[in-house]
RNA sequence: GCCGGAGUGGCGGAAUGGCAGACGCGACGGAUUCAAAAUCCGUUGCCCGCAAGGGCGUGUGGGUUCAAGUCCCACCUCCGGCACCA
């Protein structure tokens, strides 16, 4: 330290900014700098901290360990907005606090840069995405540099880094290598799919496809929106109203061949596993809502050979209800029934009619050529509408008769069949009965076309309703009647399953993930597909092996979409797009996969992110699993959780497995938020309902209504990145939405500004230490204002109350700033405490103070309890429960005590004179109040 | 429609059932200055009052309690999520 002491009590000088450590020396020598300038000091201790590797994370933890983890951002063109470096902040302030006490602290950034916005500017310029990504990986991370954030930037990742995609489609084998044992509950490799004997018999390709039909990872005919005139595929969100949001373009709902994820498998295991997770329960709750589970029946009707006559009819329908006792219930529909799903079998007296959906695949069979015309029309309208139109907007019914019938399994009645889309084809069997007495849907639709109604519940209690959807007692329901609903619905399960018409059944909102998009930049599949003399596909698909990987992106020219919905990787060429192994010619898989195959698992990478030999070191990954600490989306947290899990099963299937059965649950829960902190913050803090979303909205909202975006840069130039890092966190609560101020920036930097001031003579013309500034020791006054806020700062920090925290340090510099002592010991406090939330400032502040860099790593000071209480306490004497006087009592007082000094406070004897007292509470060290009579 | 969450000064927001409005912004006053900026020190919920003092105040209406922003009931408003899942 090159001091210069000039005199006693004189100014200290100082002449080098730093240390007297040649090797920590910033470089050049900067001009006499008394006022506080950010653009100075935050460059320059960015680079000494990268210089020195002040936060690089060990590889292994040793003693207490933190993963703190941020939202993956994905790297717009548009570089950083405000709304990032919230969270950032948050979980910066928390890893640099942790880091000070000892903890080993791991605190990653990365960037989720497969995506839909890089693929449009190449459409747009030529620009190949992987160069516009590279671009904007680097706007951001300069930003995220520049904002002081203490990332161990060696373990920096990007989906997009082939060394990342290779473990991505590795992945991705290990899905498709693996089956869900439902028995066990977990996923197992394919080779150990017990294949049923009659499979067997069939054939090698039989036993083929059925392995196929329980692989995690398989092939379906998904419908997609697809719009011919932008040529692309669009997402339900970008589908309005039938036509496409941008340029408003026609959309048509086409089925293409997808990859799909079988998560529906995991539903039940998901929803058993969120009872023991440590979750709020209005988290709970929404992911249950999510899975979606529903209990009820499946019942097949019976449909009649077209134009049969009435005893053909009749006759048919004896014959397969005796074919149905004897063989029971099929497990896949046959030709001749109509199969439907309801929670309510109780109502099946009640149907009047049943509803298919439109894409329902016995639809074409069941119109008749009277009602084609009526029946095509309809659904090519349908086809037009998203799944978000059919949803979102009034739900006005609408439907056609397709001419046919089926015969009711308990009645023999004929129920007509009708076409609607308020019926879901991807739910349950894509076919209802309707009973528009017990249920408001079909209430509506039967209201709208005039279809029979028949009240076959009837409420426990109270008049019986048109619409009834409640539990009660079954009227006019042959043998059933008189059964409440509890009783019937079990009763008439068994009596269908005896009778081989239905069985109980469960089912879920949840979907199966589609895992397919048809664009260029994502990650490609591993996926051959065998190919026959003809160069036509045979149906046969190989994939590739772990070895291969990582499958490269072919190198284009033309990003454009094409006129049909072949992706964009079909154009490749010959030498990517055709393959031979073992003699034989296969042709690539040309879906990608779509943003979150890469962004799901950066939090497992992160800890391992150069492993060559597996995607993490099942050691390091015990070690530093769970994640401590996110702050983010909760959809995120949905996706994430979920998707890592399935994972994660189909991970220890192939690999024989490393997680032992009783730490699953644990070990499960990969997004699982688990310290203190988090709990007591509740639902309001880290697990928002939705955070994520509202973080984004946030964004849009601020730069909407303020008519431009509000700049990070912009902000650091003129306020610097430890004025906005303070104000992101001192405007309020972590989880509230905020509104931006620029004038509330200025606000904080006043007070980065003062401490500064603190420990800097501004009025010298060089750097000069405040003549406050001295070695004695502090008075008790100083230490009691320095412990309490030191208190209070750490308590909040540890409960993500990070706006008190700083209002705390405020007050405390309010304090200090008269102090004409302000000793170098209490400074150095406090300079550690601020260097938690403005890292830049407090590592020149804990220099100038004459201490060696980093205050970075230096220790949380320890809170002194004893300087926490005062001999003596005010406090409020009451009467009748209104505030009347104050008086000071010890702080030990006994209630016998302070009542007696609240008694003898002049204006409350005098308020007292005369009334009679009924009662006193006083509680000790808080208040004391009178209950007066009179 | 269903499920959450929230309503506190001019503004952002504090407040284990025990002094409502910490801290900051803004505003006002003072010191400093030739003057201003900057800085430092004050005042600042509303109403009545020269003052001492008093009254009213946490979306609305009830309730529990010695005591309610905080707990309970009903309602209003806003925000978020889910939403034809049979």
């Amino acid at each position: 330290m090159l001091l210069c002491v000039v005199g006693a009590s004189a100014p200290i000088r100082i002449s080098g900014l730093l240390t007297d450590q040649p090797e920590l020396s910033p470089g050049p020598l900067i001009e006499p700098m008394p006022k506080y300038d950010p653009a100075l000091i935050e460059p320059k201790w960015q680079a000494w901290w990268a210089e020195h590797d002040t936060f690089r994370s060990p590889r292994l933890p040793a003693g207490r360990k933190a993963y703190i983890l941020d939202m993956f951002p994905y790297p717009s063109g548009d570089g950083l907005h405000v709304g990032h470096p919230e969270g950032y902040t948050a979980t910066d302030i928390v890893s640099r606090f942790e880091r000070m006490r000892g903890t080993s602290v791991i605190h990653p950034m990365g960037f989720d840069a497969f995506g839909l916005p890089a693929e449009e500017h190449a459409i747009r310029t030529g620009t190949p995405p992987r160069e516009s990504t590279e671009r904007n990986i680097a706007t951001f991370r300069r930003q995220l540099q520049m904002l002081g954030f203490s990332y161990d930037w060696s373990r920096e990742i990007a989906t997009t880094d082939p060394s990342y995609v290779r473990w991505t489609q590795w992945i991705f084998l290990v899905l498709y290598d693996t089956w869900f044992d439902r028995e066990q509950q977990r996923g197992r490799p394919i080779a150990e799919l017990p294949i049923p004997d009659v499979v067997k018999d069939a054939g090698e390709a039989a036993v083929a496809a059925y392995r196929d039909s329980r692989r995690l990872a398989y092939q379906s005919e998904a419908p997609v929106n697809w719009c011919p005139a932008l040529g692309t595929v669009l997402a339900n969100e970008e589908v309005i109203g039938g036509v496409s949001e941008r340029g408003g373009h026609p959309v048509v709902r086409l089925p293409l061949r997808q990859w799909m994820l079988r998560i529906t498998s995991y539903a039940d295991r998901l929803e058993q596993e969120l009872d023991s997770l440590d979750w709020p329960d209005s988290i709970k709750k929404l992911q249950r809502d999510w899975i979606g589970r529903s209990t009820g029946a499946e019942v097949d009707f019976f449909l009649p050979a077209a134009g049969a006559t009435e005893a053909a009819v009749a006759e048919a329908y004896g014959q397969w209800k005796q074919n149905r006792a004897a063989g029971g219930y099929p497990e896949e529909p046959p030709g001749d029934v109509l199969r439907i799903y309801t929670t309510r079998p109780d109502t099946l007296y009640g149907v009047t009619c049943m509803v298919i959906a439109p894409e329902h695949p016995l639809r074409v069979r069941l119109t008749t050529a009277d009602s084609a015309a009526a029946v095509e029309a309809y659904c090519e309208a349908a086809s037009h509408k998203s799944d978000l139109d059919r949803t979102d907007l009034a739900h006005e019914k609408t439907g056609v008769f397709t001419g046919s019938h089926c015969i009711h399994p308990l009645t023999g009645q004929p129920v007509p069949i009708w076409v609607a889309d308020y019926v879901l084809a991807s739910y349950g069997t894509g076919a209802i009965m309707s009973v528009p007495a017990h249920d408001d849907r079909d209430y509506e639709f039967a209201n709208t076309f005039g279809l029979e109604i028949i009240t076959v519940v009837e409420p426990l209690v109270g008049e019986s309703t048109a619409l009834f959807s409640g539990r009660g007692r079954a009227v006019a329901s042959g043998p059933y009647t008189g059964l409440t609903t509890e009783e019937f619905i079990p009763q008439v399960g068994a009596d269908l399953e005896a009778a081989g018409l239905g069985r109980p059944a469960v089912n879920y909102k949840l979907r199966d993930w589609l895992f397919s998009r048809q664009r260029f930049w994502g990650e490609p599949f591993p996926i051959l597909h065998e190919l026959d003399d003809a160069g036509e596909p045979t149906g046969v698909i190989r994939p590739l092996e772990p070895a291969d990987l990582p499958v490269p992106l072919p190198e284009l020219t033309d990003f454009r979409p094409g006129q049909t919905p072949d992706p964009p990787l079909s154009r490749a060429g010959d030498d990517w797009l055709f393959v031979e192994r073992d003699g034989k010619r296969y042709r690539r898989e040309t879906n990608t996969m779509p943003q979150w195959a890469g962004s799901c698992w950066y939090y497992l990478r992160f800890l391992d992110p150069t492993n060559d030999e597996r995607f993490i070191d099942p050691a390091i990954e015990q070690a530093w699993m769970p994640v401590d600490l996110y702050v983010g989306g909760g959809r995120l947290v949905n996706q994430g959780m979920i998707l890592g899990e399935m994972e994660f099963t189909g991970y220890r299937a192939a690999t024989g497995g490393w997680v032992s059965a009783g730490e699953q649950g644990a070990a499960d829960a990969a997004m699982k938020i688990a310290p203190d902190q988090v709990e007591k913050q509740g639902e309001h803090f880290v697990l928002r309902d939705a955070p994520q979303v509202r973080v984004e909205s946030r964004a849009y909202k601020m730069s909407k209504s303020r008519g431009n975006v509000v700049n990070p840069d912009q902000i650091v130039r003129e306020f610097g990145a430890d004025a906005l890092r303070l104000y992101e966190m001192f405007m309020g609560p972590l989880e509230a939405t905020k509104p931006w101020s620029t004038a509330g920036v200025g606000g904080v930097r006043t007070f980065l500004d003062r401490c500064w001031r603190l420990v800097v003579d501004e009025n010298e013309d060089s750097l000069t230490l405040a003549a406050q500034v001295t070695d004695a020791e502090p008075t008790d006054e100083q230490q009691r204002a320095f412990h309490r806020m030191l208190a209070k700062v750490t308590a909040d920090i540890e409960s993500l109350s990070f706006n008190t925290a700083i209002a705390k340090m405020m007050e405390f510099v309010n304090f200090a700033t008269p102090q004409q002592q302000r000793p170098r010991k209490m400074l150095g406090g406090f300079v550690t405490v601020l260097a938690a939330f403005a890292p830049h400032l407090a590592e020149e502040l804990w220099s100038l103070l004459g201490f060696a860099a980093p205050v970075s790593l230096a220790a949380w000071p320890e809170v002194e309890a004893c300087w926490l209480y005062d001999q003596t306490v005010e406090i409020p004497v009451q009467i009748q429960g209104k505030l009347r006087a104050r008086v000071v009592v010890p702080a030990d007082a006994d209630a016998a005590t302070i009542e007696a000094a609240a008694a003898a406070e002049p204006k409350i004897a005098a308020l007292l004179a005369g009334k009679q007292v009924i009662k006193v509470i006083a509680v000790p060290g808080r208040m004391v109040n009178f209950v007066v009579k009179g």
